[in-house]
DNA sequence: TCGAGCATGCAGTGGAGCTTAATGCCGTAT
DNA sequence: ATACGGCATTAAGCTCCACTGCATGCTCGA
């Protein structure tokens, strides 16, 4: 194989027409050069510089060897380029897998501070719900994925979680309801009211009834809808009340309807990010990361907010809003 | 500058999935492969590779980088055939000035015979007449010229000049004229017969008036043409006697003409092939030479034997031709 | 629990590639 | 005409890179 940093070596001296002045310009002296080119010229088996009284000049060879030499070098800049993109998080892929839940709330403003920050990041985003996202951080087909778990930070052979928020299920009341007078509830407290049905069926509902099963009793379901904002609007109509988990609440739960905190702790469920334990740092990767912290963090701020003020009063922009629309839902990072 | 060997080290081991397979396949032991490695990640700052319990994975730097590499590789491969069909004279160029005189019965059958055997040379062909082709020669622009000259050997600085064959003036005169007996003749002897002017205005036309001054006459000429061909016609029918040089009779005399050796030492003219001093040895350039070579043998061998025989009955296939078209002059240089 | 296979780290060695210094060649200036 | 400067080349010496050999840590499967 003909060595490259020859090659670059004899562009050089046919760029400059003279070994000494190409080996000024590579900070070598002459020997080095003379002796480079002499070895290439082994390596090619032919001639490839007629030596002039003034400097050389390229045979046919030289010629056709110093301009597959200038192109390899492009490309060896191009290389470069992409490796110094990739480095600075200008460019980059990363696979993110979420689950239906942390869509609207979470993955959206993170994508969008990401694309804001860093146009370069493809975005390979996927939604695994109802399938577990694991097997694929674990064969490197995702580098990041979304998950909800109950109880302490799960643990995984080959995967690290970190804790991006919490999601749990809260109770939301008409205003004015009784219950409403309490700070906390537990789940118990509500095995005799109506219930509005709030999530499609799936692996949100089942852990709906799990949880109700698991303090004795079924929910009786007035009405049943697919989307937590319709949810909301049935409450807030006095039909019934519904558990909803936080992100599902957005940064402001509906007019009309006042939400609790819910004390089981069985109820309290956690959605962590995924990621290859032995996956080297890859800065699309690690900016996607902290992009999903970021929108995490507004979040968690936005429910803080809540729980100290209590559902606030309707405002002049407090107009209702459609459910799943991304506008507005945790913020954006920017600051 | 990215190291391309350890590019390519990067491509064995994304392609082999595993390090140990790498330095199987490239002839290393594992560890130098893990340690170029390393040094490349150190190059590229970035993880090139994750680390599985199975072997390794490319990380997206890595994927990008072993694609730079299997396109560079590619065109060093390119580069290593142009060089072997360089070498091997399957390519090239080779760039010939010639003069008038050598182009039919000299370079006409060489550049053939050339062509035949190495399709790939391109050579690059231009007539100098009448401009001298030395400075091409000295500065580059032409690898190979073919120059006339009278006397010995020339010498000039940085050019080295390698005869090729003679092209004296022949006597050419109609068949029983009564110098037709004596073998050879002197220019003097011609000096009272009808001439017939043989070649274009210029340095050829020139050259014979020169050495017939020499010989203390001017001829006088009955009939002038520019062709070899029609000046012997003319000669056939009795208008007169003319000189011609050697290559310009092509392999056979016309029909009705007899032709004789003139044995003034003024009028021999060798033919040779002047190339740079200092030029590298190019496969395409040498092909070039030798295939002049081998025309110009040819043509000595008719002409001698020509001499041998003198000029020969009229054959089956001895139709009258056309002056200056190649075919049948010189022959080709197969065998 | 052990062994096979993988990647890695360290110490040691050989060679590639650099520098310095000397030589030869050419063109030009003195 | 001779000397000088610029050019390429060569020889000798030295440095450091890249390889080998060996030991270690890790994971997986028997």
């Amino acid at each position: 194989m003909l060595d490259v940093r020859r090659m670059q070596v004899l562009l050089a001296v046919v760029s400059a027409r003279s070994i000494t002045a190409a080996a000024r310009s590579l900070g070598y002296t002459p020997s080095a050069v003379s002796q480079q080119i002499a070895a290439l010229e082994r390596e090619a088996g032919l001639p490839l510089l007629e030596r002039t009284p003034r400097g050389v000049r390229p045979t046919e060879g030289g010629r056709a060897l110093s301009a597959y030499a200038a192109d390899i070098g492009a490309r060896i800049d191009e290389a470069e380029a992409v490796l110094a993109d990739l480095r600075a998080g200008r460019s980059g892929r990363v696979a993110l897998r979420y689950f239906a839940g942390a869509g609207a709330a979470l993955v959206a403003p993170a994508v969008a501070a990401l694309r804001r920050e860093r146009p370069g990041i493809h975005v390979d985003l996927r939604l695994t719900d109802p399938d577990d996202p694991l097997p694929e951080v674990l064969d490197g087909r995702a580098d990041l994925a979304l998950v909800l778990r109950a109880g302490p930070t799960p643990v995984v052979e080959g995967v690290r979680f970190t804790h991006l928020c919490t999601d749990n299920y809260r109770v939301v009341l008409p205003d004015g309801h009784p219950l409403a007078a309490r700070d906390d509830l537990e789940l118990a407290d509500l095995a005799a009211h109506s219930w509005i049905g709030s999530a499609p069926p799936g692996p949100c509902l089942d852990a709906v009834l799990t949880v109700c099963a698991a303090a004795g009793f079924t929910p009786a379901f007035t009405v049943r809808t697919e989307d937590y904002a319709t949810a909301q609007a049935f409450v807030a109509a006095g039909l019934g009340i519904s558990l909803i988990p936080g992100l599902g609440l957005g940064d402001r739960p509906h007019p009309g309807v006042t939400v609790r905190d819910l004390r089981d702790p069985e109820a309290v469920r956690g959605v962590y990010a995924a990621v290859r334990d032995r996956a080297p740092a890859q800065p699309a990767s690690t900016a996607m990361m902290d992009a999903l912290r970021t929108a995490a963090a507004t979040i968690g701020a936005a429910a803080n907010a809540h729980d100290r003020a209590g559902p606030p009063a309707p405002t002049p922009d407090d107009r209702p809003r459609p459910g799943r629309e991304i506008t507005g839902v945790g913020g954006s990072p920017e600051r």
